[in-house]
DNA sequence: TAGTCAAATGCAAGAGCTTACATTTCTATT
DNA sequence: AATAGAAATGTAAGCTCTTGCATTTGACTA
């Protein structure tokens, strides 16, 4: 530890292998360029010394990175997870690698992480919901960096977006619930103000009431944060307040899930009693018991698809285009006709 | 999108604001150093240039980039998740950015994606597990890459460690199972080869089998990878191997989860027929129906405490000293004495 | 008012890599 | 064997920031 001995650097290895720094440069990004007696050479150079390049000096030689930042609200529930897998396997499989950032759904901190993840040289951004402010956006097209939202999809907004229609999905999957004789609905939901996929969810439910000509403001609504216990707490409010509901959505499946702990907790049967339904799909979903009716989210497809994007942009400079993916409805055993 | 008008320079910033590029410098990284006055200037110029510092520069020319990078097997489902969380927001609370990697559990890419994150500047690496090649540890030594092991924990090795100690956590798990009346053990557990804790649970049960003067031979083992389906199978097989097995130890909540499904869909009453054992306790764990008896790991606190060896390391030489963590027993409804 | 010393600022030398352009080495053709 | 042209390699400038040291500014003292 206290040998302080400076870790190699490209000359040293062109030193080693009795070349220019040029030809190490070149052995690394274009094998081909290279002979392949000079690059053996420069090879057992480099594995001699352990050398590794400097990111740094590279991604300012170079300018660019090859790093693609994902800013996501949160990574301690699944919610996320699969799909920033899929779009960290299909970067890598390209030569990038991915940043990833949290913000605990706070706006204040998205924006910090994405100066952060600017800052730390991303190539491009990986975002969440369409949602932020204008001075945002300005800052990224200052700074050049092209953004990719995801997790959403909305034609009529210029950024592109790979993703679903969160409220589209949510319409179907309320209709199907009104179908079944629910008149009595209730919604546990995220704060919509900064989140405009849980607003897209609940104005889905809002749509299909209307199209039932119903009442939108039926619609029993309680606000939370994510997170089972607070779902659990949630439900218990619906419950309490509303106790006519016979159906109960959520905005994603880990509130579901505390909701339908809390309702086996409160003596209610589900789907019996009381009807629940998440959104998301993810495992918890299916190992809930009972099995959560959900909305399925197709996290790999966009993960993979977003990922897919941005390198061809990077690569080749194609631009983005938008897609709409389709969210399916997954019936399993917490939803049935209405009680009356 | 033509108008290639290139991003800002510190330079640039000195320019508009009629100082030297070092005083812009001190600006962002020492206010204090420079006076109120020249502060305003030089900020407003920035906002005025939507400046963001370039990260390959500063961080060539200071020798550091305030990263640290975690090394993790998956980020597919919960098992990682929380600690990460944690770590993460410990760091970005000092200041610090993490940078994330995931390896599907394979020697050859966590390697690479070491290789990869310490060329993208890493400061340190959070890794998972002891178990890896010592050419491994050499190139992090070459590159004066500090690296930490979480997730496990063992006294006897010079790297340091922050985590729990697997094989003691489990042995507890297996005696208490023991005292239980259990006397036919089968383990549902990932390939031991290149996973170090998995072999520590292993070893274990065996451990506990020896104290209770059995064999630990009749512990019944199955091989697999991990997921909810490959446990259900991996069930499957044990019950059809060794039909007198009375209760299931599985490598993680991932698989005990699966197996828990199996059992019900084989007509296995659990824990009266069959008691079935997780490890990690992750959420999946309490919702689980019947609610999985596991062995609790301390991810938060795991996380938290490694961020902030790490950063003490980075920013004040204060050398790593391993800290053994707890990993508590949780008893819920899927243990319960063997029948006879 | 001159002189002292600390605070504020400026100057300029790197930090390690890529790449345009220049030079050398080969290969193939005559 | 001489030589054109391609392939391989070398030279050196430039990418944007930090920081040690030099210089200027300014407050205070004598």
């Amino acid at each position: 530890m206290s040998k302080e001995q400076p870790t190699p650097t490209l000359q040293d290895v062109a030193t080693a292998a009795k070349v220019s720094t040029a030809t190490v440069s070149r052995c690394l990004n274009f094998p081909d360029q290279v002979k392949e007696k000079t690059r053996t050479k420069v090879l057992k150079a480099i594995k001699m010394l352990s050398y590794s390049p400097n990111f740094g000096a590279r991604a300012m030689a170079s300018r660019r990175t090859d790093t693609i930042g994902a800013i996501i609200p949160t990574m301690g529930n699944a919610i996320f997870a699969r799909g920033l897998q899929a779009f960290q396997d299909e970067l890598h499989q390209h030569g990038f690698t991915m940043l990833v950032a949290s913000t605990s759904y706070r706006e204040d901190i998205e924006e910090e992480q994405i100066r952060a993840l600017v800052g730390r040289g991303a190539d491009a951004l990986l975002l969440i919901g369409h949602a932020r402010s204008p001075e945002v956006y300005r800052f990224l097209d200052a700074q050049a960096v092209p953004a990719l939202v995801t997790w959403a999809f909305d034609a009529s907004l210029s950024r592109p977006s790979i993703g679903f229609d969160n409220q589209k999905a949510m319409c179907r999957m309320a209709k199907k619930v009104i179908d079944l004789g629910h008149r009595n609905l209730a919604l546990v939901s995220a704060e919509t103000i900064l989140n405009d996929r849980a607003k897209a969810r609940q104005l889905g439910i809002e749509d299909a009431l209307v199209a039932a000509n119903l009442c939108a403001k039926t619609l029993h609504i309680v606000k939370t944060t994510y997170g089972i216990e607070e779902g659990a707490t949630a439900f218990e409010q619906v419950m309490k307040a509303a106790p006519q509901t016979t159906a109960v959505f959520c905005g994603n499946d880990v509130l579901a899930v505390g909701a339908l702990r809390k309702a086996r907790e409160l003596g209610f049967k589900v789907p019996q009693d009381v009807s629940i339904i998440g959104f998301d799909d993810i495992e918890l979903a299916e190992i809930a018991y009972p099995a959560l009716t959900t909305v399925h989210v197709p996290h790999r497809e966009m993960g993979r698809r977003a990922a897919e994007a941005l390198i061809k942009l990077l690569n080749e400079g194609t631009q983005i285009e938008a897609v709409e993916l389709e969210a399916s409805l997954v019936f399993r055993d917490t939803l049935a006709p209405a009680r009356n």
